[in-house]
DNA sequence: GATTTATTTGAAAACGTTTTCAGTTTGCTG
DNA sequence: CAGCAAACTGAAAACGTTTTCAAATAAATC
């Protein structure tokens, strides 16, 4: 009836070692005799023994399971990080417990609360924005944790991004210099910093040079979706707007299409800059010139920075910055 | 210096009652009294106690976490379906660790492993084809595994799907009321049940009732991607297609806009029809006609149907069919 | 071949819970 | 207020590993 489980003292028994022995050949420890170690290896393959991993992880205290809190799977940006992050955490043999946490801040500290609960050995986490309570978690806690594709503005902790100043910056520059003078600024919630810190200081800052002055106008705050975009045009067109450099592809992608539904081409009439792209960028017609990230790398990195902390190793840097590039499509001239 | 984590015991000691007691607190067992719960809680709030999951998981045999497999997150369809794995998964206070098998058999027989060893209460699989290796396996275990948007030939497992069969043959049979004598079917890999058995199934009952000769060189077998969409045009057009039943949207979306790219109008002179209803239809110009499918009920029904298994209840129907619907947009006249 | 040193091994104590079973209280009943 | 059932509680044994420490064995040295 019962699960019937074959455990380490079944093998011990039929190899006639102890278990400390058994213990040894399956983590793969130097000091055993190789005569014992076939025996118990026979034994092991014979009785088909399988280590319980939950067991392990009480006796040894690490569970090689790492925490991955993302706002939303169904967010290509996202997904594609996490792919990265599972890659690697694969390669060193870890497995990830995913969670969304749609970028609600309960759900963060609650679901990090339960990651903490289940022993993860460490965390990567996704979002745009911490909270002071979500900081205060992450200082309590010794388990390491990683961000990636997130900024927090207080530094706390390692992260892996791209310099999303200088990005908007200098596609903002491109923008200006191919005659755009009006440039509006699309983009998530502004509370978060990656939007109100960052990006929108690479646009003023590209504002700044071309010696045109900030127009708050200009500055679109939306929820970053795509249907939110298409419903854009006729405000941006009220503030004369020719060009928009905006900060989600789907958001984006709604905005051409938008466009193209009133009847403004893109990019004659309107360019359009996206950041993040994601594999829409080449589905959506024409396609989006977009900042190009290395959102696969962003994951994998995390991840990698994620091990050499759970393994107490010295890291240099604890901010990286991955290289990012401007990627021309159709959507810009 | 390390980790210092308070044990039951120190909460025990510090209320004065037995390790049991607030153990039976912590689980919500009813037989404590009202005073004792209180007291035993007091002290959980000020000592800051949190119940290891792992020690819990050892005593218990339950850890409530469930294994998810998944070809790669990265595509939105299963995205989709992960999002309602883990909403419901939440919900019932389980987690999930995600993993990507890209399809790979090998993979998909070792990740299964390593999650069982990892002791997880179920499995929600989605796969686009079952290997035998993988059968085998899934006969093996007692820990329960249902199958999410993926079929199986043989049937073995519980799972949760649309009905394939019916839904392509009820869009090919419109195709061809339409007008359209040549209606090519567009499909991931034969192989796999979900093409080769059932929607090419459907597609040959539309044909046979409408007294049309099925033509293999209409049928085009491919990798399901974007890219391999964009080249398609040419070979659809020398066997004279003018129009297609496709399996995947990100697949239909290259077809589309590789007929844009030569020239061809969708739908005027070519239709499409995709079948994952996943937002890309809505993104793409002209905006794809689809068969739609609860791509996220599939997987929070998958997920509740896994907790009534890991919870020993009764089933009425283990292979559940959930409505499809036709959703026509744009890419069909 | 007696020592010394290195290599292998095993016994038993963790790891932090749940759970069983027996014992203790408490509350009722008449 | 005896007697009995019901409600509550605690001791201790799991759960299946890893790890420490000492003991046993083998190898090396002179």
């Amino acid at each position: 009836m019962d699960k019937q489980t074959i455990t380490i003292y079944d093998v011990a028994r039929e190899a006639d070692v102890s278990m400390a022995t058994v213990s040894r050949v399956v983590n793969g420890n130097a000091n055993v005799k190789p005569a014992t170690r076939k025996k118990v290896l026979d034994v092991i393959e014979k009785l088909d023994y399988r280590p319980n991993a939950v067991a392990r992880g009480l006796a040894s205290k690490k569970t090689t399971t790492v925490g991955v809190i993302v706002p939303d799977v169904t967010n290509m940006y996202f997904a594609s990080l996490a792919r990265g992050i599972d890659d690697v955490a694969t390669m060193y043999k870890y497995n990830i417990i995913l969670t969304n946490s749609d970028s609600n801040i309960e759900k963060e500290v609650k679901v990090l609360n339960t990651l903490l609960s289940k022993q993860v050995d460490g965390i990567v986490f996704m979002g745009n924005e911490i909270s002071d309570k979500l900081r205060e978690e992450f200082k309590r806690t010794k388990t390491p944790i990683v961000l990636a594709g997130s900024v927090d503005e207080q530094n706390l902790n390692p992260s892996v991004n791209i310099d999303y100043v200088a990005a908007v910056q200098e596609e903002v520059k491109n923008l200006i210099d191919r005659g755009n003078k009006r440039v509006a600024f699309v983009c998530g919630p502004l509370e978060q910093a990656i939007n109100g810190k960052f990006r929108l200081e690479g646009y003023k800052r590209a504002l700044k040079s071309a010696g045109i002055p900030f127009d708050d106008k200009l500055v679109f705050e939306t929820d970053d979706t795509y249907k939110t975009g298409t419903l854009l045009q006729p405000a941006l067109m009220s503030v004369n707007a020719t060009a928009a450099m905006v900060t989600d592809d789907e958001l984006a992608a709604g905005i051409m299409n938008g466009m193209s539904d009133a009847g403004i081409t893109v990019p004659d009439q309107f360019e359009v800059i996206t950041s993040n792209d994601t594999k829409l960028t080449e589905m959506v017609r024409p396609k989006m010139s977009s900042i190009t990230q290395p959102l696969y790398d962003i994951g994998a990195v995390a991840m990698r920075l994620l091990t050499k902390l759970m393994n107490n190793e010295e890291v240099d840097e604890k901010k990286v910055l991955l290289p990012y590039g401007l990627m021309k499509r159709e959507s810009t001239k």
